[in-house]
DNA sequence: GTGAAAGCGCTAACAC
DNA sequence: GTGTTAGCGCTTTCAC
């Protein structure tokens, strides 16, 4: 058995009062006594056990992520920003991806009975469940999701990044575009339709084609549909997964990308750059550093009033989009 | 304040050992009572505090999972792997990044007592570090790595995706090798050098070719050394970002590959299919599941001899060697 | 079947 | 400065 603090205040004849302020540096303790103690402590290898100090000071010290899925970049990188500001906080990280899982609200209220506050990635719960655990009085904070009830939220400028985009879509001469995705699989995928409309003048003409899921598969798949008939000018894809498997059906059929039809993704994934994709970047990592943040001032109090981040993205322009359609 | 077991007992009108037997469905309870329980349980909102909870059972109810990184998309998959076959489990799941972390140790033996085992992959701390955590009881299983002490541990078959590799490339005519990695990064990688080194003939040649960072750039970088003077039959490299580095590089210097040199990676990320690259695919998920299931073991004593798992890789062939060398 | 009571290992008033 | 003591919110004997 390990020891605990009794042992070590037995060790060094004094109280376990004592033993905690010099472990935890509180109160003063004379010099000859804390030496006593910290050589007590040393020679039994005590290592104050967690369970206790968290149940004595009702914290965890711990913060929980819930998100989709990593397979992609962007979650993945997200969660990376996020442990890295949470560790230099002094918290744990504790996972709960959604994929696959039929109980994603159950889990993510047992988690928030784990830790002292939570960040929530995307589409991975309803509105609803958000709204009552921030009514049981958990501590939140959206990523990549539009604000809820007076919960913090982080986002990416997705209708800027859109519209910068289409600007430079029409720039090149595009005057009909195809969005391809599913608006309602997430926030971001909506946002960055929205953003297109907004900068399309009324002589363009945007449509959407909608697809069941984000991934290259979804991607080639709509190819067909276009082959037969009418191109666009350009593809405007939801994210690069997507923009990726579109492309490589299309140079499959022998179309002239730019010359053609141009295309685009939305991430920035490290495929996007050998597939010469033209894309906008997202300050991923950003965003779970600045939700880390948001959280952190939540649980310790300091702020009251909800908070809504929103951090800039990029475009990259790259070969997918660089030829001007009918000069 | 949130209701505790205390609150529900007063309101059920009986004792707090019976709320906590109704709610853990443990112990015989009257029907009648269990339903007051409940009805009183419900009626207060109660949710036990998992904090009591813990450290009356004296247990953490959650697993460690310490990596390098989660860029590329090796360790994402193997935490994805681990974080679901955990949660079907009944844990959660704490994560610890050493990424730019000078103190990763300490941080490893800080995370190790906030739960009940740790899987540690990779090279992220020194075996002394994992040898003293196992010597204080802690259950470790140790992934892409290779046994220390009597620890557990599950890896791919490097030696023999090494071996499939190696004797493609000799089917297709390839007699000088360069092996393109730091042996000293990784386990993995000096495996798999030393199953080229196994599947090599006497008239063949293999020279290592030494980075210090197993990234694009990296890769890239190396191949100035080879355009002044002669180059190999194939690169052998020790990931798929070394070998989308040194390819793009080769690429634009006019090579003809695979005509005039072969090349390969590891692990088979998405761009490696956009580039057309030969590589090695490992079960990412299947070596984190595995984990999650010998950790569980470890920790409810199911077992005390260590087992080591060995899960198969696959080769990939594309078209970076397709051709035949000198025919 | 149910309750009283003794922990689990710590922190933090409060008293001296 | 240091010790005593009362919790934190639960689980789990052991009586009855």
């Amino acid at each position: 058995m390990r020891a605990t603090i009794r042992d070590v205040a037995r060790e060094a004849g004094v109280s376990i009062a004592t033993v905690s302020r010099v472990l935890r540096d509180s109160g003063a303790v004379r010099a000859e006594t804390r030496d006593r103690v910290l050589a007590a402590a040393g020679e039994l290898e005590f290592v104050p056990s967690q369970l206790g100090r968290q149940l004595a000071e009702r914290r965890h010290a711990a913060n929980g992520i819930v998100f989709p899925d990593l397979s992609g970049p962007y979650y993945a990188e997200v969660v990376l920003g996020y442990e890295s500001v949470a560790a230099e906080l002094g918290r744990s990280v504790l996972i709960l991806s959604t994929r696959g899982r039929d109980d994603a609200e159950a889990a993510v209220q047992a988690m928030a009975e784990r830790c002292d506050g939570l960040v929530v990635l995307g589409r991975t719960v309803p509105d609803a469940a958000i709204e009552r655990l921030a009514a049981r009085g958990a501590s939140i904070v959206l990523v990549a999701r539009p604000p809820v009830g007076g919960v913090d939220s982080v986002n990416a400028r997705n209708r800027q990044g859109a519209r910068a985009l289409t600007e430079h879509l029409l720039d090149l001469g595009v005057r009909s575009l195809v969005y391809v995705g599913d608006p309602s699989t997430s926030p971001d995928v909506a946002e960055r339709m929205r953003g297109i409309q907004e900068a399309l003048p009324p002589d363009a003409e945007l449509r959407l084609h909608h697809v069941d899921a984000l991934d290259e598969e979804s991607g080639a798949r709509i190819v067909g549909d276009y082959l037969t008939r009418a191109l666009p000018d350009a593809f405007v894809c939801a994210n690069d997964e997507l923009a990726l498997g579109l492309l490589g059906r299309l140079r499959a059929a022998g179309v002239d990308i730019p010359g053609r039809v141009q295309v685009t993704g939305w991430d920035d994934v490290m495929a996007a750059r050998y597939a010469g994709l033209t894309t906008v970047r997202q300050p991923m990592r950003e965003l779970g550093a600045t939700a880390a943040r948001l959280l952190d001032e939540l649980i310790g109090g300091t702020r009251t009033h909800p908070r809504h981040e929103l951090l800039p993205t990029e475009l990259v322009v790259r070969t997918t989009t660089l030829g001007k359609v009918s000069p």
